[in-house]
RNA sequence: GGGAGCUUAGCUCAGCUGGUUCAGAGCAUCUGCCUUACAAGCAGAGGGUCAUCGGUUCGAACCCGGUAGCUCCCA
């Protein structure tokens, strides 16, 4: 026979199934008779890397198609990668400016060809790392967001959502990212507190000569750019001063003083500086009051020359030198510290600045509709529930989409301008998918294509749809056959960003729902508690913990405790678990490789313990089921977990070795493989290496005999009381015997000896006797040795000490009364309840009857503790 | 400022329709063990007023209300 190591080599096997599995196409799925079982995944960004994030959530989504893979279902889990304009755009930008190359100095064809270099040498980095971890992805369905039928459906249904009417193009106030050069959308906007200087600045009233209002403002340098002072009609202050005129200092520009109850009369002064082009409830003040617009700062955050001063210098430079200008002019009347909240953007960290722009959008209020209804109706179910309600929130009160985004890696917007415009209706975006020759309406070949590209949801909301080719052939054979997928797994940060907006797309192109379930997972957060991070630095390299703890452990680590929508503390020792849950499972199988049947029949313990498991794996089996049903996929890993170590290992096998010290059947030989082989089909969704690995040594297997692609356990009917007798009898026997060793500090090598009752009468084996320390003397009677006992249900047990071996009746004794103390208490709380009328009267038959069960085994184990301390006290 | 959620063992969490699988799991801790598959292991043990106050009920971790603390979303 062939060694085996002590301790399982994960490395040998990840690389030897993984390519075996590819090989011989087993991820793959093409649309065939069976029921599909469809994930699309969250394609990651090309930009990245594997994080825990990452781990986590493909983690579940293999252990989630595995499963389905072996229920026989024709399971598709479609891979991808994401093009993430601004976060790639950002670093070729980057890569460029090291080279000495400025973005400016470049055309966009240019440009966008080092980005394609960019994306080839880098981009496919993530799906290498999410190799390592054992995915089942069907690899040549792999997409890109930006691959030409993906960039095609994108533009098709930009043009489509035009013609409907859904898209519109205006100015707006936009969140504008000073460093990344684009605006960027309310939900990429994190708002963090800061401590401010609140400055209080005095305005001049037009036409006195010392009369002034006083405003307070976070941003000086806006004040170039102020068209009026507002005020609260209700404010007695200053009621009357509405209608007159105040002097902007520096720029000398007399603005009106208007009246609007959106004035707080509590905050800063009462008076507000009113900034339409900077702010965005000042732009709103602006529009009904009809105010002039001023955009004092440049796209690069830079002043610009319509502020008048400090043209082309930074705007946080120009906070201070205001200040201290405004201040030398006397025109400062006082500065406070306070907190305030100010915008960052999520791709950059910079400070946002409210900016005017012209920015398309997307109309959300009808189109989102039926995305909401199929949410709150339960087509489709978010997992946990909790997340409906923010769900709904949202989509109540859902906002415009800004679509555009000022960037080149992307899909161009298509909508061109006539640059002649020599008639009116010139002036309208001509929006095609095909580039236009001519302008429809005056002829001109003088046209220009938007410079803008898409925001990149934009793209991925159609993912569902666009992978399976659904709006290049509409009603083709895969996306007939696997959408609506079945299950999307993603985090709960991206339920607007993302899975709203693919629910929206799908009812507006395939009228159906993208996926029926949403697994939304945790984040994955170090032991302080903080989310990991590259810029933190907390995030352990998922590859490192592979190489430590293999890609099984890994696996196993990240799920083990994280149940869903919950965040995860993650601590490497998880993995450890996982590691040594590896080796646990291996070394069961050593242990089977000792084992050499002989055509001999088992004895009664053997097929006793056999049974006994048989009926405990239905047993589980049945509750497995059911976590997976309701999605609750750390408990699966938990319940099999426990079902293999517990269960098979620390039981059934060592029980086995006793039941077969003589000789082992081969019968029993059959059953212990057979119950492995099942054991290890349960575990392969979780560990899919090591499983593979030993199914494949058990025995020769040809051809697709392999454990991906078994069949998965499914419930049968087992006998509950057997699985019950087992745990009230057989083990508590065990449990006690060996208790009641450690308690007078004997080895369990030296024996118990029970006289009574027979042990086979109450269903007690071989292994039961030896494992609880304990030997059977039919009419053993020795009254010179001391007793002890226990109570299992009604019988009692009492057991002669090995000879030589003194008891401290004492001790004994204090155990005893403080047993029979808690017992009788119990038996008085329970009478109590049953002799409640009231309780007889309401409660249901069947918890009256449990009542007066309860009762009767309170009152037989008290008797028996009488019975106990009466002989120790005439032994006394 | 508006909305939602959470609070159960040292840690992370289960606990479905109120009643024996109601106070649980894993990890951690402690005590014994190198027992012939595994010390990455084996056998045991301790630990909780279920945030808090009140209400409903024969009966509350669970239902209702108040309070405190934490988290997230929106502004």
């Amino acid at each position: 026979m062939e060694e085996i190591s002590k301790i399982y080599d994960p490395k040998k096997s990840e690389e030897r199934w993984y390519s075996y599995w590819m090989e011989n196409g087993f991820f793959h799925s093409e649309p065939d008779g069976r029921e599909p079982y469809t994930i699309v995944i969250p394609p990651p960004n090309v930009t990245g890397v594997l994080h825990m994030g990452h781990v986590l959530n493909n983690t579940i989504q293999d252990v989630l198609v595995r499963h389905a893979r072996m229920q026989g279902k024709n399971a598709c889990w479609v891979p991808g990668t994401d093009h993430a304009s601004i976060a790639t755009e950002a670093k070729v930008v980057a890569m460029l400016k090291e080279k000495g190359i400025a973005k400016n100095d470049l055309t966009r064809d240019e440009f966008l060809k080092y980005a394609w270099e960019w994306k080839e040498k880098y981009g496919g980095i993530i799906i290498e790392q999410i190799k390592k971890l054992g995915c089942s992805c069907d690899w040549e369905r792999l997409r890109f967001t930006m691959d030409k039928d993906m960039s095609d459906a994108v533009l098709h249904v930009f043009v489509d959502l035009y013609k409907k009417g859904n898209i519109y193009r205006g100015v707006r106030m936009v969140n504008w990212d000073p460093k990344g050069l684009t605006a960027v959308s309310d939900e990429e906007v994190n708002y963090k507190e800061v401590d401010s200087r609140l400055f209080y600045v005095k305005y001049k009233i037009e036409g006195t000569t010392d009369e002034w209002i006083t405003i307070a403002t976070t941003r000086p340098e806006t004040i170039l750019g102020d068209t009026a002072v507002c005020v609260n009609p209700n404010d007695e202050r200053y009621k009357k001063l509405i209608g007159k005129r105040v002097i902007i200092p520096m720029v000398n520009r007399s603005v009106p003083i208007i009246g609007d109850e959106y004035v707080t009369m509590e905050f800063g002064t009462g008076a507000l500086k009113v900034t339409p082009a900077h702010d965005i409830n000042d732009y709103n003040l602006g529009v009904k009051h009809n105010l002039q617009i001023i955009d004092t700062i440049n796209a690069d955050g830079t002043m610009s020359k319509e502020a008048g001063f400090y043209i082309g210098e930074d705007r946080f430079i120009v906070r201070n030198k205001i200040s201290k200008d405004l201040d030398a002019m006397g025109q400062i009347v006082k500065v406070e510290q306070i907190k305030n909240k100010v915008g960052y953007s999520e791709r950059t960290n910079e400070v946002i600045e409210p900016k005017l722009s012209m920015q398309w959008f997307l109309k959300m209020d009808k189109i989102s509709k039926p995305a909401l209804d199929n949410v709150l109706n339960g087509t489709i179910k978010l997992i946990p529930e909790k997340y409906i309600n923010t769900y709904r929130h949202w989509m109540e009160n859902v906002h415009d989409w800004c679509i555009s985004r000022q960037l080149w890696w992307g899909q161009r917007i298509p909508a061109w301008y006539c640059i002649d415009a020599s008639k009116a209706e010139c002036r309208e975006a001509i929006v095609t998918e095909v580039a236009p020759e001519k302008c429809p309406h005056c002829g001109s070949k003088n046209l220009r294509q938007d410079e803008d590209v898409l925001d990149t949801w934009f793209s991925s909301w159609l993912w569902p749809i666009s992978v399976f080719d659904g709006f290049k052939e509409p009603g083709n054979k895969d996306i007939n056959y696997y959408y609506p997928t079945n299950d999307l797994v993603t985090a709960p940060e991206i339920l607007f960003f993302w899975v709203a907006r693919m629910i929206i797309a799908g009812y507006e192109y395939i009228g159906k729902e993208p996926f029926k379930n949403v697994y939304l997972t945790g984040i994955v957060r170090d032991k302080q508690g903080r989310k990991m991070s590259k810029s933190l630095g907390n995030s352990p390299d998922p590859l490192d913990l592979i190489a430590q703890y293999g890609a099984d452990g890994v696996r196993v680590g990240i799920l083990l405790c994280s149940p869903a929508g919950n965040d995860l503390p993650f601590d490497e020792s998880l993995c450890e678990q996982g590691r040594n849950f590896s080796n646990k499972l291996w070394n069961s199988y050593r242990l089977i490789t000792t084992w050499h049947p002989e055509n001999i029949e088992p004895n009664d313990d053997a097929l006793k313990n056999s049974d006994w498991f048989k009926n405990k794996l239905e047993e589980q089996i049945a509750i497995i089921e059911q976590h997976y049903k309701a999605y609750r996929i750390s408990e699966v890993l938990m319940a099999t977990y426990k079902l293999v170590w517990d269960d098979f290992c620390s039981e059934y096998l060592e029980r086995i070795k006793i039941s077969c010290r003589e000789g082992f059947p081969q019968r029993i030989y059959d059953d212990t493989i057979n119950y492995l082989e099942i054991l290890l089909k349960l575990v392969h969704p979780f560990m899919p290496f090591i499983t593979e690995e030993i199914w494949d040594s058990i025995r020769q297997r040809e051809g697709r005999d392999r454990i991906i692609v078994s069949s998965f356990p499914v419930p049968n009917k087992f006998d509950d009381n057997l699985v019950l007798h087992f745990e009230d009898i057989r083990k508590s026997f065990v449990r006690n015997g060996r208790n009641l060793h450690q308690q007078i500090n004997i080895p369990l090598k030296q024996k118990f000896i029970l006289a009574s009752p027979e042990p086979s009468s109450i269903g007690l084996t071989v292994s039961d006797l030896e494992l609880a320390g304990v030997e059977y003397r039919q009419g053993y009677t020795d009254s010179s040795n001391d007793k002890l006992g226990f109570v299992l249900k009604d019988t009692e047990f009492s057991f002669s000490l090995p000879e030589g071996v003194v008891l401290d009746k004492s001790k004994e004794k204090e155990k005893l009364e403080k047993e029979l103390e808690y017992n009788k208490g119990f038996l008085k709380s329970v009478e109590a309840k049953l002799n409640n009328p009231k309780f007889a009267n309401n409660a249901k038959p069947e918890i009256i009857q449990n009542e007066r069960n309860k009762k009767a085994d309170a009152e037989s184990k008290i008797n028996a503790l009488e019975k106990q301390l009466e002989s120790l006290a005439e032994t006394n």
